[in-house]
DNA sequence: TGTACATCAGTGAACGCGCGTTCACTGATGTAC
DNA sequence: TGTACATCAGTGAACGCGCGTTCACTGATGTAC
């Protein structure tokens, strides 16, 4: 009855889970991706470096665990805003802008998943599958796949849209975050809407 | 009269530091450029770590020396580019394309500097100078500044031209490189090519 | 309510490793007379 | 052409450091009777 469904001990954990994140995205900002250490971690948590693997089975564990968290974050919010805004087909001005709050948010976060990738490291089936699902809903808010004719060489129009979509927000923001317009006097906000309006229209 | 314009220490000299640049890109490819470690080039090379430093200040020097050649290198070719195709004015598709055969030809040295920055290192004032130069002549590229009246809010036509141009540019060869492209099936080098037609031509 | 036991978070010592960098040195190469 | 000296590339030992990870352990917390 009164069995609860989260014992203190799970909530215990999860919380301690969430703040070893919290602290790796830190350093993140910080020192880089490549540079997250967990003996710095626990020490900056008052812990000593072993007892973070209760909690990680290692140092790739917590780095994939981060990619993952960014990428279920970045496709719940452009799944949200898809559906929120579709009237009869979604907009797709208000998913870019989704997109963009979400990477200024937190920069790191953005560039951690579509910034340099880091070298060796390959990341599990289920975080590409996350990857995936990002473009299928870009995809469906750029209007009917028409799949007509199959084997034929030229992608359909819905393809090509999304992925000018895409390349775009992303040619844009990630110069924006990797701070290559500070020193050039304009507004990056300005730049992005234009090119978000000058996609072709479905 | 035979006074040698480079002696031979000169020459020597000159050919080790290029063998160290040289095995310091193979790292970075390798294993990044964060991960760049002057002993594992020495022992590379079949030399002792502290050697290295007859050649290079430190790490640092390396990788700010590494990002200079790159930058010029960049910076070269799309002058080449747009000097070579301008018979009235400077073909901007061909600027294009000398930039994406550019960063193919050595995927990782267009990430070392169009890719997330390394956290903590600041260029020094002559490679903030020559990607200057580098928009200079973009911006040279895309028409006449027309600095009519000042202080205006809205920025030029060929800004925004140049600005677009970059941006579009760097979008699909940013993912392209970074591999999330992959198992998508559809042709970069189209994307690229549709990106550069579709922009307003001045 | 109390006792016996199981679970499990966290510690501290230890492992081997590679890093950047310094220093005093050896030995080869180039220069001046 | 030969000798005396200066330059300078490269070595090996040493510095302190932080890393990821393992292991046997202590002590607190939860569970079952």
């Amino acid at each position: 009855m009164t069995e609860p469904r989260t014992s203190p001990r799970e909530r215990y954990r999860s919380q301690v889970r969430a703040e070893i994140k919290e602290r790796a995205w830190e350093q993140i900002a910080t020192a880089g991706a490549s540079a997250l250490s967990l003996n710095a971690i626990a020490k900056q948590m008052g812990m000593s470096g072993p007892a973070l693997y209760r909690y990680f089975a290692g140092r790739d564990d917590l780095i994939t665990e981060l990619i993952r968290d960014a990428y279920r974050s970045l496709a719940d919010t452009v799944r949200a805003t898809a559906t929120a805004t579709a009237t009869d087909s979604p907009d797709l001005t208000a998913v870019g802008h989704a997109i963009r709050r979400w990477a200024l948010d937190d920069p790191h976060r953005y560039l951690l998943i579509y910034g340099t990738p880091i070298p060796g490291y390959h990341a599990p089936d289920d975080i590409t599958d996350i990857a995936n699902e990002i473009m299928t809903v870009l995809l469906a808010a750029c209007g009917p796949l028409t799949e007509a004719e199959g084997g034929r060489a030229e992608p359909p129009p819905a393809m090509r849209l999304a992925l000018s979509f895409w390349t775009r927000v992303h040619g844009v923001l990630s110069l924006e975050l990797a701070g290559h317009f500070s020193g050039m006097k304009f507004d990056p906000a300005r730049l992005f809407e234009a090119e978000l309006g000058s996609l072709a229209r479905p």
